[in-house]
DNA sequence: AACGTTACCGGTAACGTTGCCGGCAACACG
DNA sequence: CGTGTTGCCGGCAACGTTACCGGTAACGTT
């Protein structure tokens, strides 16, 4: 089936049934509607790649996504899945692992996927114009908060919540409870990481209430998996500097962190408050339900999608977007032991 | 950059440039090598469109998943991406409500994305030849069990492991250990889902341990998700009919119902025994730590992929594997309460 | 009455690639 | 020497669609 039977089924040329089928104009209401009638009862699809090749644009909008396995991405991208779809184009999904670069790996899939968009989701943070090069079409970083300048802001997007000062309010919120002695569970060391994003909003909540850092109270797990924060975990325990909370920059980490905390005789709160950042639905129901800062993690999907489709159909330039991100009381935090209340 | 430019940078034909790219003979060793260095310092890209215009199939496979919110379905995603991708195809992800049918999303997808070849995971787990008539390219159904017989067997693909036995071995566990009031909590009562296929493994463990079943002590959760779960199961607590220990069909499932036991001021194991089935990694973190039957959800990925890649070049038909599923021992199953040792 | 305007429609050249056919050497065989 | 056979290469049509140009009829406008 192709447009040329459904121009012969209706005795017009293929030219009108063309722009029945684009929604153009200088078509009559009779011919528009038998052309639909027979696109219809032949359930005729026109050939994509013969619209992208003559049309030199595709409807394929890249996902490139580090860290999979990290599941406070599954709902985003389920969201960004569905919206992607909705708005009729086609999502194309990349993982990258941990030691790829996403803009090369964006600028591969633009050319060889002839991509509309991209949205990147997860890692790092900034970007230079001159990094940004090999991308030419629009894209939209989610969860980024781009805090340490604005290189390249002249063409970044960026949906995420305030980084920073989520970790500053976590952080904040031991402080205000009594706690001196913080311990924080970091992911990387890479210097624009969300991570470090994260623990420079640790540092700055620590300095504000007057409590020196101590670097031996910082772990580094190397990754967000389960297994690496568990024997961080662990490790920051042996190591024998005490502390009686712990800042953990995502729930993920923070439930190995609880099980770490346990098997060493330490029990949560009453031992060590636990407090993290992602807000996973699932985190409501582990033992003892965690105390983090919640993302709005559907809304970020959803608009990270709005804002690259306004920038693909020309609606408007690039834009940054800072949601809230807010407090959900749990179990896992308490004052520290002898706590004058 | 066309393979027209190619062609006259090397002083060659189309047809030359285009044998050359696509790996066949008929060309000289001399002509092969400037071909290939002319393409790789104008680094020069193949259009994807022309390419699937002109021999009507593409590289793109699509993955239809239906309820991408269950996080045992994550690790299967990532493999089956980068195996896809390893192979040189892209991958088209498509996500699937409760209520849509996956056979009409994958045919129409099939059509529009011109599609090599489908992926379905999760959801139902068995098809009648006529189901499948609008599916015309290979396929492979993976988590599924095609355990109702053999309907539509001819083309059915599928990468599982054997539901009703792994829920059997769960619940003939529990028996052993001396209960006799077990609790299922399901996910649908739809006659060909894996949660059925589940509910019927358990029941099959009943009869041969000689348990009456009794249907007040099961409960079904109307999905996967984790506040569907708690609720069921508050639901079977508040019953009121007595029971020692669950079976849950889904690990996410049963950290939501351990909870509402524990909300319920049942503790576990001490009162209530729970086993379930996946074995995801974060079962071994919570509390207690879940005792669970394992999928090898790599191996599943890996080799629904790898199956559906045989298929897809010819290298061999339609096939089934049942894969081994293992027992994780965790803490929340022990004898029941007063029972004789 | 002549001319411009509008509404509608058809023909055709592209888009970049591959498949098929044919051609031209060089070589082997009888 | 004639007749295949093989190795290598170029020309050309086709894939299905859209953009562009041009054309016709009907309807105003001067």
């Amino acid at each position: 089936m192709t447009i040329k039977d459904i121009a012969r089924l209706c005795g017009v040329s293929v030219s009108t049934v063309s722009r029945v089928i684009n929604d153009r104009p200088d078509v009559s209401p009779a011919v528009r509607a038998a052309v639909l009638e027979a696109v219809r009862k032949s359930n005729y699809i026109p050939n994509n790649s013969a619209r992208v090749l003559v049309s030199s644009s595709s409807d394929a909008v890249g996902l490139v996504v580090r860290g999979l396995s990290n599941p406070f991405y599954s709902d985003i991208i389920k969201v960004i899945g569905r919206s992607i779809d909705e708005a009729g184009y086609t999502m194309v999904m990349q993982q990258i692992g941990s030691r790829e670069d996403e803009i090369q790996c964006g600028a591969v899939m633009e050319r060889e996927k002839k991509l509309r968009g991209i949205v990147f989701l997860g890692g790092r943070s900034d970007y230079t114009a001159e990094e940004l090069r090999p991308i030419t079409v629009p894209f939209v970083c989610c969860s980024y908060d781009n805090s340490f300048g604005s290189l390249g802001a002249d063409r970044l997007s960026t949906v995420s919540i305030d980084d920073g000062q989520t970790a500053y309010s976590a952080v904040s919120r031991l402080c205000a409870l009594g706690h001196r002695r913080i311990a924080a569970l970091v992911s990387e060391t890479d210097d624009r990481s969300i991570s470090e994003l994260r623990y420079r909003g640790y540092l700055r909540a620590l300095a504000d209430h007057g409590v020196e850092p101590d670097p031996a109270l910082v772990a580094c797990a190397g990754s967000f998996g389960l297994e690496d924060a568990y024997r961080a975990t662990r490790e920051l325990v042996a190591g024998g500097a005490g502390f009686s909370a712990m800042f953990i920059i995502a729930d993920a980490m923070a439930i190995a962190a609880v099980k770490a905390l346990e098997d060493c005789g330490r029990e949560v709160p009453r031992d060590c408050s636990v407090i993290a950042v992602d807000g996973l639905p699932l985190s409501q129901y582990i033992h003892p339900t965690l105390t983090t800062m919640c993302q709005p993690s559907e809304r970020m999907g959803a608009e990270s999608v709005r804002i690259l489709l306004d920038m693909i159909e020309g609606r408007s330039g690039n834009r940054r977007l800072v949601l809230e991100s807010e407090l959900r009381g749990g179990a896992s935090v308490a004052p520290p032991r002898g706590a004058a209340d």
